[in-house]
Formats: C-alpha cells, structure tokens, sequence
DNA sequence: GATGAATGAGGCTTCATTCAT
DNA sequence: CATGAATGAAGCCTCATTCAT
C-alpha cells in the first residue's frame, strides 16, 4: 500500500517548477513584467497554465520567486569573488565590484530584472525586490563600518547605495549600446571599480 | 464669419495641453505608467477623452512629452546651480550635484518616473528616457574631458554613468523610506555629492 | 459650444442600459445565474462587452439591478390588484393573493429569478433578495396587523413567511409541470388563495 | 494470493463513500454548489481526488447522492414522528408539520441545500430535488386524501405544495436571521403548524 | 484500489482608442 | 473644436476531470 509520493515525483515536480522558472527570468528579462504573459511562460517552458498556478499563486508571486533567485544567484557570486580575494577587506571590496560586474555582464538579462523591469510594480514587488538589493547593501555597509578606520568619514548607508547605484548604471548602460560599441567588459569594471573605490575614499595604490 | 486660428485660441489650446501634462505628472508619478489610465487622466484635469487625443496621438505619447519636460526642467535646475557656482569647473560640478539631488528630493513624483516608473516599458519611451538622461550625462562628460588635466586618467562615459547612477540610486533608496526615517536632505546631498566627487578623483580640498 | 450631453444622447444610454437588463432577466430566468454568461447577455442585447462594463460594474451588479426590477414589477401588480379590490383589507388580501399569483404565473421567467435562481449566491446578492422578499412581505404583516381584531392571534411576521412560500411554491410546482398536465391557472389561484386565506383565519364567507 | 472482495473491503469502501458524503452536505450546506470546490470536499474528509472519481461519476453525482441522502434522512424524522402521534390522521398531520419543522431547524445545513442551494443548477440536479420534495409532497396528498371526508373539498396536489412552501419560507427566512434575533423554536414550530392546520381546514380544537 | 500532478476550456473584467454627435 | 459612449482584444485565473504511477 505505498501509493505515497515517491521520491521521483518530487524531483519532477521540483524540475517543473524550476523551469517555470528559469523561462520566466528569460522572459521578464526580455520584455519586461507586463508585456510577459502568463500564457507566453508556459508556453516557453513546455508546461500549461493549469500547472502554472499549480506552482505559483499567480503572476505576482512568481516574479517575487525570479527577485529571490537572482539574489541567491548574485548573492553566490560575490561571495566567491570575495572568497577568492584574500583577508583584506579592501581588496574584498575591489573584487566585489568586479565580481558584480563580472556577473551582470554575463547574465544581462537578470541584471535587466533586477535593475529595470522591477520597477514601478505593485508594492508587494517593490518591496521584494528592495529587501532583495538591500541584503546586497548591507554586505557593502558591512565591509564600510570594518573598514571605519582606513576611510575617511561618510554617511555609510548612503554610500552603500550609492556604490550599488553606479555600478547598476554604469553597466546598465553599457548593456544598451550595441555591442560592437561597447568598451571591452575588462575595461568596464575597471573604469567602475575605480570609480568606487576612489569613492568611498580608498587608498591610491589600490586603484592598480 | 471666417475663422481664423487666432492668438487666444493658441493659447487655451497651450493651457489646456499643459493642464493635461501636469495631471498627467503627477499621476504617473504616484501610480506608475500602467495604473495610470487615461481616463483617470482627463478626469483629474477637468478635460475630457476626446480633447485628449487631440492633444496627445495615445498614452505612449504624453508619458513621452512628460519625459521631455522632467529633462527640461532637471536641466533648468542643473544650469541654474551651475550659473551661480563660478567659474571654477569642479565647483560647478558639486554644484551640480547638490542641485539635481535637491531638485530630485523636493519634486519626489518627477524623481519617481524618471527614476523608477519609466523602466519596463516600450522600446520607444526606454530610449526617450534614455535620451533625456543621456543629455544631462553629456553634461558631466563635458566637464570631465574640461576637467582633464586636474583629474586622474579615466574613462570618462563610463564614469558619467556612475555619477548618475550613484545620485538616482542614493535618492531612491531614500525616497522609499518612510519620511521620518529619513536622513535630512542637507545631509543627503553632502553624502552622495562626497561620493561623486571622490569618485571622479576630485581634490580632497573640494569636499568640504 | 453646446457639445454637452444631449436630451437624445440621455435617452439612448437609458435605452441601451434596459435592453441589457431586459436581456438579463430573461437570460438569467432561463439559465439561471451561474449558466448565464455577460458575452451572452451582450450577444443577445446586441451591445458590447465594453458598454456592458459601462453600464454595470459587473455581474453581480446587474443581478442586483434585476432583483429590484422584479420587485418593482411584482409590487406594482399587487397594488394595482389591491387598489381595485375596494376598502375591505380582507378582500385586499385575496386579491393580492390572486393578482400575485396571476402575475407569476403570466411571468415565469421572472418568478423563476427570484424563487428559485437567486439562492445560493453571494451575501450580497442573498440580501439582495431578500431586501426584495421582505418589502413584500411587509405589506402582508401590516395587512394582518390592520386585521387583527377580526383574525385568531397568531404569530404574524411567521404567517406572512408562509403566505409567500405557499404562493411561491404553489406555483413554482405548478410551473415546472408540462403545459397540458396543468390546472387551469383560474383553478389554482383560487386554490392557493383559499390555502391562504384559511390559514390566516379569515371567516367562511370569504373563500367564495 | 488470490485476491477477492472481502467483506472488509466492501465495508471499507462503505465508510470512505459515507465520509466523503458526509463532508459534501456539510460544505454544500455551508457555501452552496458552485462555491463547494471537489478539491476541498476531498481535502476535508482525508481523501483524494482520485479517490473522489472511484465512488461518484462527478460532481453532479455526489450532490444528487447529498439531495437524496437528505430525502431519506427527513423522510425517517416525518416518519418517526407521524408514528408517535398515534392512529388519527389529522393528529399525524400536525405530527408532521412539527417534526419537519424541528428536523429542518436542528439541521440547517440540510434544510440549507434543500431549500436554498440546491437550485438554478442543471436540470438533473433539478429533476433530482423535485423528486425529493415530491415523494414528501406525495404523504401529505395521501394524508389529505385519507382525510377528504373531515375536511372541505381542496385542489389537493395544489395544497399539499403550499403546505410544504409555507414551511419551507417560514424556516428559511427564520434561519437567515441573526441566531439572536430568531423566535424561540417552538413558537415558530406553532405558529407553522397553525397557518398549515388552518390553511388545510382542520377542525379548530387541532390548532392546541 | 489509491493518489495527486497535469490539463485547458472558459469565465470575468480592464482600458486604450475610435467616432458619431 | 469638444465630448463621452461604444468597442473588443487580451489578460488573469479557477476548477472539474483525466491518467500515469
């Protein structure tokens, strides 16, 4: 008598989900919140619209679970910048922006999500998305308050989205030229990095 | 009896097209380009459907010529702070920045859709929104390249960008707090005005 | 620069808005609420989905708007019923009773909305019905109030629910019954009218 | 192993049949047809929707099980109390009158889908509900019968409907009143009674 | 027998835009 | 020029029912 839920299932269920997912990051990225479709995801993603609401409540509540992926996903990959950087909180920072950089170049469509198309939403989104950068921001204050002694003074959580702030813009603009008139991606988080770096009043020797 | 277009008509045909505009500023501004309907906008500016599309060809239209006046009057403010700094190119600079946070802090709605309710949208209004901050970015790019000789090498619309990116976001994230938990402005604009102008590589003696 | 709202134009919205609620009821007093689509009701109104939407908020809304129609129509049977039956409140009665059941047995769509197809709805529209039930049934506690020195004592606001549901029922049966295997409508007033008359008391003399 | 149909298993099967029926009339009394989901009949009584699909065709066929079910369950309260009443019929009547009437008031969730939820549904839910009520409507006919001698002439099959609409209203709108506003039971039971007694001529020493 | 994930038809409603007056 | 009634495409979502496990 074991018509329980298999293990099978569950990581089927787990695989749809997944990629009801991934499709709609792909979509929400492409065209935005409200020009994408329910009825355009589950199409994409192979799955139909009674399993779509079978997995999220509605329209809103999926676009919360894209902001919350892609936290993790950038969350994942400053961590493994700033691992990779050694034990001096500067040179953490320095290869945060980079790793940042790094990341929303690679991945313009999430970056687009999480900087553009999020925007303007109901307030139930607007909050997902600011809790969302804010866990983001509080990792950059937290490397500030560390670093009190090395800077000069500033208003630290100010300066925190500031830092956010120019990096967004500076690589979301970068991603709206075309491509064979964009600077080098090297040279881009360079340029923002510096940027940064000079603002928050960090040493010269470690602008390279 | 010949009717003529005359200077009177022109005129209440310019007031009623203004009426329109500020309404429409208004509620973009507080509910974002989607929760604004147009009839919701003929309704708070006393007018009706019909003049609307008279004046405007649809609502892509007027969100398009609400851009353009936001551009036009951030402009205003920037030249005007400009004006009254000097000569001194990098005091115009910290000028200007005190003056487009300030102007941004006072006029939050107009902040809103050049900041945060613009995005998302057609292709046509993202490169209308482009375009109005892209010709304030030429700005700061100007006066970089005139400053060039007193600041470290960079790259220079690259770090244009930046110095945008850091004023929207600083004055968004302070924006969406709630008013009594907000820095003060005065210090608001110090902190991000700080920022830019270490991060442009300004000398320490212009920070105040 | 009279473009104002014209006596015609007037006319022709109140036109159109009771053609929807005409179509509405004899929909709804066909298929009942559930089964009774909006596109249906426009379809067959020859209007739109757009003026529908214009004209009531919604489904619900019309219902409500039909429920108050019909006790309109209903009251105004009774009275005219009632007003021919001269000064006696007990002749009163009878009439009513027999111009009620007259007028349902001559509408049975509309007495089909409001016994049977307006159960089980929304709070709203059970209030609704109600509202419409109760007003009716006033009329039969005060014409039992006025009697009560000539009838039994009895518990007047329960007599005047059992009045209605004697007439409702009586005839509601007697309507879903194939045409040929009905009583003559003359014969079953008279009968519903005696049932009702024994059972508020009223002397011999007057059931005929 | 030879497996064959035990006796467990068919009582097994008995019991998950009766829950399931169970919690049906509960929720259909409680929220109506349309607003009573399969899913949540299933969840409540610990089953499954596949399970649901093993023991009733589909949703029509599990209410028109409930309408029957409530048939049977009134049928065994009339019955009960007419055989407590002892031999004379017109005893048995008001026997009747008073146990339908507490069965309906101790059960409103029954009386609920027999009197209010159970219409405007298809026609074979419809069909379904009549026969109920007339295999109800049918005793009072014979009992009327039985009684031509004592009574005054009468469209029987036309009385016996308003016997039961009189007591169908009276309860229904005693039960949608605020608990608190309600008559006492008993007096409604009466007063019920009495209009019925009255409405089918009964002699006055029957009226208590 | 038992389970519950999957399906999709179809309902309600919104709102930008047109056009007769 | 001015008005606002009329339109209908298109979106979101529910839920009865099927079927592979």
């Amino acid at each position: 008598m074991v018509y329980r839920t298999t293990p099978k299932m569950i990581q089927r269920k787990q695989a749809r989900r997944e990629k009801l997912l991934d499709t709609a990051i792909r979509l929400f990225g492409r065209q935005g919140y409200h020009a994408t479709t329910v009825p355009a995801i589950v199409a994409r993603a192979g799955s139909s619209i009674g399993s779509f609401y079978l997995y999220f409540r509605n329209k809103e509540d999926i676009f919360e679970a894209v902001l919350e992926t892609l936290g993790e996903r950038i969350a994942a990959a400053l961590n493994e910048a700033i691992r990779a950087a050694g034990p001096d909180v500067l040179a953490q920072m320095k290869a945060a922006i980079r790793g940042l950089v790094q990341f929303l170049v690679e991945h313009p469509r999430e970056a687009r999500i999480l900087i553009v198309e999020s925007s303007g939403l109901s307030k139930r989104l607007e909050t997902a998305r600011r809790r969302v950068i804010a866990s983001h921001t509080r990792s950059v204050e937290l490397a500030l308050g560390a670093l009190a002694d090395r800077l000069p003074p500033m208003e630290i959580s100010v300066v925190a989205n500031c830092w956010f702030g120019a990096v967004y813009e500076g690589i979301f603009q970068w991603l709206v030229q075309p491509p064979r008139k964009r600077l080098p991606a090297e040279r881009l988080a360079n340029a923002v990095a510096c940027f940064n770096l000079r603002g928050i009043g960090a040493p010269a020797h470690m602008l390279e």
